[in-house]
DNA sequence: GGCAGTCATAACCGGATTGTTACCAGCTTG
DNA sequence: CAAGCTGGTAACAATCCGGTTATGACTGCC
């Protein structure tokens, strides 16, 4: 769970990363339209909050960019007074706006119901490279081939998938999958890992898509392995 | 794809359902908390416009209810400065709200919005492929053939065709056809489903209309499976 | 009462999914 | 090198899940 908040005001940036903090949302931050989208590649936020106004950009274009990589939701941040405009981004795939001023505790509520409605509908599917995740029909896509996995693998790909190009820590992987803290079931991870890798065909020697990082935790691949 | 707006009202209703008529959605109208309720259970709106005063039980009530009975976008319509109210009504489960006044277009382009999230575009509640349904009379027709279905498969048809193509989850199946909340009745829904494939001629193993998706639920297929 | 239709409940089966135990190989460390 | 860690693999057991069948309660109807 993390969101990504997009604005050139520093004020304004601080002020609604701190209100999410507050609710106990991790948040990343971005202040132009370049910076933004690389953030929201490399993070892979569930949620995006974009302005209007950016510098290298609009908002409009963020929000179709990122509208068509990914289901994510997103919200935008406007002034008073532009009805048309919201119309334009709503139509793009905004999913809500907030005119400004609004209170924090609105932008939270808000939040919440967007991410709420966002995840109880799973049927958005995530993806990641020549990867793709639909959780509710528990169906994998890679590249061609659409292979069926369980629920387990699901919860396991879901979390490699949000974080993908970066190392999982086997703790948090059990925590996701099994909802259990503490050690001692590493070995049930290793037969998940193990027998989703037999599923997909991947070679633990030359992993093209689980890498394996040595006492730490697993890592999904996005680059075609050199 | 229907739409329920209520609104004591009578200006207000006519307004809201000019608008979305023009845009050439089907609307049910009602005018209070009973009439609101009984007209969701009874037409199975696809989304639910809901006033915050009502007569018989404020919106809010009726949020709440409908919520934990559906998971249809709900948009709440408030006078301006009731903030905290609407606060509590998206942690109530509302997904979007609209405040009076607001224009036509807005209202349409949200609606449009929420309908899209909630994946169910273009969906037609009674037929789909070669199967129609006709919940009076309790007659399924596939084809040239018509069958006599019961009340119950009747219920199960009208979630199924009103997702067709996509996967409808056992819980919702469950809540839908006989209102318990909650698992444990996992075998009635069996039972239910065993008795209409036998009816309609359907092989679990290669399904022609009634898909299996294991432990997730159950999907009507569209195409004609190849 | 007899009958047919509807629906709830339970039991059984086979396959899929998941948990458990064991063993092996490689690496690090003392 | 031995001990102890790691991760990969295999085999097996327990459990879950959906399909099937059987049975009984309940209803309305003749």
């Amino acid at each position: 769970m993390k969101l990504l908040v997009v604005d050139d005001d520093a004020d304004m940036l601080a002020v609604v990363s701190f209100a999410l903090r507050q609710a106990s949302f991790p948040v990343v931050t971005a202040n132009s339209y370049g910076t933004g989208l690389a953030a929201f590649h490399t993070e892979l936020p569930d949620l995006a909050i974009l302005d209007i106004n950016l510098p290298g950009g609009s908002g409009f274009e963020l929000c179709g960019v990122i509208r068509r990589e990914s289901n994510a939701p997103i919200m935008m941040l406007t002034a008073r007074g532009e009805e048309a405009d919201l119309v334009r981004a709503l139509e793009l795939g905004a999913d809500d706006y907030l005119t400004k001023p609004f209170s924090p505790r609105t932008l939270v509520a808000r939040v919440k119901a967007l991410l709420r409605r966002a995840g109880q509908e799973g049927a958005s599917p995530t993806r990641a490279g020549d990867l793709s995740l639909d959780a509710e029909l528990l169906l994998l896509h890679i590249g061609e081939r659409e292979i069926r996995i369980t629920p387990l693998e699901s919860r396991l790909l879901q979390l490699l998938l949000a974080n993908a190009g970066q190392v999982v820590h086997t703790d948090r992987l059990l925590v996701h999958v099994w909802g259990h803290r503490g050690g001692g079931d590493r070995q049930l991870l290793k037969q998940l890992v193990h027998r989703l890798r037999q599923k997909i065909g991947d070679d633990p020697e030359q992993p093209r898509w689980l890498g394996t990082i040595p006492s730490v935790g697993y890592m999904l691949r996005v680059t075609p392995q050199s």
